[in-house]
DNA sequence: TTACGTGCAAAGGCTTTGCAGTCGG
DNA sequence: CCGACTGCAAAGCCTTTGCACGTAA
């Protein structure tokens, strides 16, 4: 539930900075704030969150400068992406991703983080069975949260899905 | 690698036939041609793939019917969705998915299988822990394959993506 | 017979791409 | 200055939806 300090998003844009002059890329305002932006953030933004929140901070940031920066920041390993299964993608400072995995309430859509070391020994073991070089591994546990297990015991056995 | 034989197929389509009487709904032929096929399949296909499958054994199934018929199938428990992050869904049936995760192969694409229990035990009761109710869960690990990881070794630290 | 399925084609939602104008280093 | 960036709008890709016709039970 770490929320990002002031100061860990700073030193985030920092690498950034030094990713992009690392490429000889130009460090640009709308780069700067999409970075900041997802940094400082404390949930699992989408593309179109980023937009919205960063909108309503009077930064103008077009579709796909947005896109072409996310997939700079996943290049340089500083943002994860996660797909929940939702239609689209969602994004997160690396540094808060690494450590955690998600559990995902199937009806209410709510995300809980969870530690993972012990699972991250267990899957570099698994890989390096199958002579797999690892390098990184998505976890995802999908059931119900507490305050809807609770709600409605008749769909434990079949699909929730509100349709 | 277990390859499901013509047993295995054949029973999973009485199960499905057995689904679709209990809701009252007409067992049709495209139905059963998309069922059978995915049954059959010993990899991981997508909805497009099953459609040339299809249209190469002579059965002619519809875009939305085949969408339709493999929600019916995932609604029903039989069959179970990966989505690897390739921009499409891949479908496997559901007997086959249970008992193993994946191993995924960052630059040839190669997808390797492996048994998963002691995961899922950890998995559970780390749901527990968070007072989650335990349905469902995916775990992809990452990495280079076996070839992969011996043909260039420059990559390592940086992303392979194969622009 | 009749409710539900089917195929076609169009619409949808997210993401990527092409291009003319603009700006960082 | 020059190469790379930016925004807009159009295209792309997979998936879903609307509708007239067909079919399982």
């Amino acid at each position: 539930m770490a929320s990002p300090s002031r100061d860990d998003a700073t030193a985030l844009l920092d690498r950034f900075r030094g990713h992009l002059r690392d490429r000889r890329l130009p460090v640009t305002r709308q780069r700067l704030a999409v970075a900041e932006q997802l940094f400082g953030a404390a949930d699992h933004p989408s593309a179109l969150d980023l937009s919205r929140r960063l909108r309503a901070r009077g930064e103008r940031v077009g579709t796909a400068t947005l896109y072409r920066t996310l997939e700079l920041l996943v290049e340089g390993g500083l943002v994860r992406v996660h797909d929940f299964g939702e239609g689209f993608k969602r994004y997160e400072a690396a540094a808060a991703a690494a450590g955690h995995d998600h559990l995902i309430c199937e009806r209410c859509g709510r995300l809980v983080e969870f530690a993972n070391d012990r699972f991250e020994r267990m899957l570099r073991m698994a890989a390096d069975a199958e002579r797999f070089l690892y390098r990184r591994h998505r976890v995802q546990v999908q059931g119900l949260c507490a305050e809807c297990r609770g709600r409605d015991l008749g769909v434990l056995t079949s699909d929730p899905a509100p349709r």
